[in-house]
DNA sequence: CAAACCGTTTCATTATATGAAACACTGTTT
DNA sequence: AAACAGTGTTTCATATAATGAAACGGTTTG
């Protein structure tokens, strides 16, 4: 409605209807009508037919007591879409092992559209975790995965990037200068590992290796997460050697890129 | 359009977004505008401004000539909607080594709505060989994963199933009486395997064995497809032992039901 | 038993989706 | 070179379909 795109004739019943889907990446599995017109500010009608709709597409469902979750249709959908199929499908035996052993939250990611796509998750068993959703996009500049991923892109694609991201600061520690990115950079790549020291989020540090396909390219990233308050300098040693063990694991299966 | 339910007032446009979306079910990656329009019958213009509509939400994006791939937003939807996460995310090797030492394709399902629902699977490397997408659904009747996860289904829950579903013929081996049904699903029960011959398709033979979890409760089932030249009964007894050899992987890892 | 919540339906109004035709562009064929 | 066939895209008048306030029929809560 208050978009900027309106001029290209979109269609708003279809921006509304996903955009009522958004609303499930809050962390909340079921909805009911007017509290999704409230947290959307559409008119509760509206929502319930869209809702409706949803329904009949088998995109929602309802439950017993009348509230909606995501449907099979859209676990559906989601399957067809061919993003490294091959590593998320061999990685969360070994993100769990990693998990479980240095007790915080591990991801998977690759680089697209110029930032961080998280392709899978294992959760810290800790109640004060990090929790990402798979699927979803973070800067990469300013998060240990990221940085890894750009270490072992081509110098090319490196100066493409600088060229088109802007360092904002998400902390005073955010690197926002070109210059100081490139040395952190290759440092990356002869250390073959990234730290991100509350780069994006005061309080939260990351450690990240890369992952390697057989012609020794690198093909993902993988990331340790945790409160600063239990990140101590003297572990580092001992959870790179853990997560290096986890990413030969996923090696001997990662096959291709789609 | 032609739809049963038009008396309730759906969002036609939002409809129409999704059945262009499901023309992606069709194996191919990549459409046109007017390629789409044809497929769906709608208007090219009807057709691009959907398009354009959904590529600024990235559930599709434009790739460089033009054409419509299914985008990441798909993705992260899909990767909200929880189903079977536990199940989906610890079969793959284990169907993935199945598939390896018999030479077809491997299936995981669980029963959804009185149907299959297909969480995961392993491909045959063979060229003739069966695939089926993951989400999608089958008829339970007369499918051999689907007469595993009736026969251990409550005595409840069959008889509400014979109920609700018409047990129509898709082949002249189909099972059509519900009296046949009972006694096959009861053979199951104690043979603790299901075999399809024919039953859906012509020339399309499989054999499935449930997945317990640690109480001893069916949480799947897994099937080898395949067709019927390559199917010989003296192989039934190897293969249910590397089937279950690969039940038995999965089900140190499956913990819950979501 | 009233008040407050819910999902759902109604109906007049307004906004928006629609599609034929024209356009701009590319690659191919004559 | 020129005509042709194929794209995706824009225009604009018209009709259709989305909209929301209010009313309805429930259930749950105080």
């Amino acid at each position: 409605m208050n978009d900027t795109n309106k001029s290209k004739n979109l269609n708003l019943s279809v921006i509304k209807a996903f955009k009522l889907l958004d609303v499930y990446l809050n962390n909340k599995k079921e909805w009911g009508v007017r509290e999704l017109a409230k947290k959307t500010g559409y008119n509760k009608t509206t929502t319930y037919r869209l809702l409706s709709t949803l329904e009949s597409l088998d995109i929602v469902q309802k439950n017993d007591d009348d509230k909606y979750i995501l449907g099979l249709k859209l676990f559906e959908l989601g399957n067809l879409v061919s993003v490294h199929k091959s590593l998320r499908n061999y990685s969360k035996i070994a993100l769990e092992n990693i998990a479980k052993e240095i007790k915080e939250t591990v991801h998977l990611g690759v680089l697209s559209n110029n930032k961080v796509l998280y392709l899978n998750n294992a959760e810290s068993e800790l109640g004060l975790k990090v929790s990402t959703q798979i699927g979803s996009y973070q800067q990469a500049y300013c998060t240990a995965l990221g940085k890894v991923l750009l270490a072992f892109s081509s110098t090319n694609q490196i100066s493409n990037y600088l060229k088109n991201v802007k360092l904002e600061a998400y902390t005073s520690n955010t690197i926002t200068s070109s210059k100081v990115l490139l040395t952190e950079l290759e440092q990356i790549r002869e250390k073959e590992y990234a730290l991100d020291m509350e780069e994006l989020e005061l309080g939260l540090i990351c450690i990240a290796i890369p992952v390697f396909n057989k012609n020794k390219e690198v093909v993902a990233s993988i990331s340790v997460s945790g409160p600063s308050s239990r990140f101590k300098p003297e572990n580092i040693a001992s959870y790179l050697s853990i997560m290096k063990k986890g990413a030969f694991e996923m090696e001997n299966h990662v096959r291709d890129y789609n």
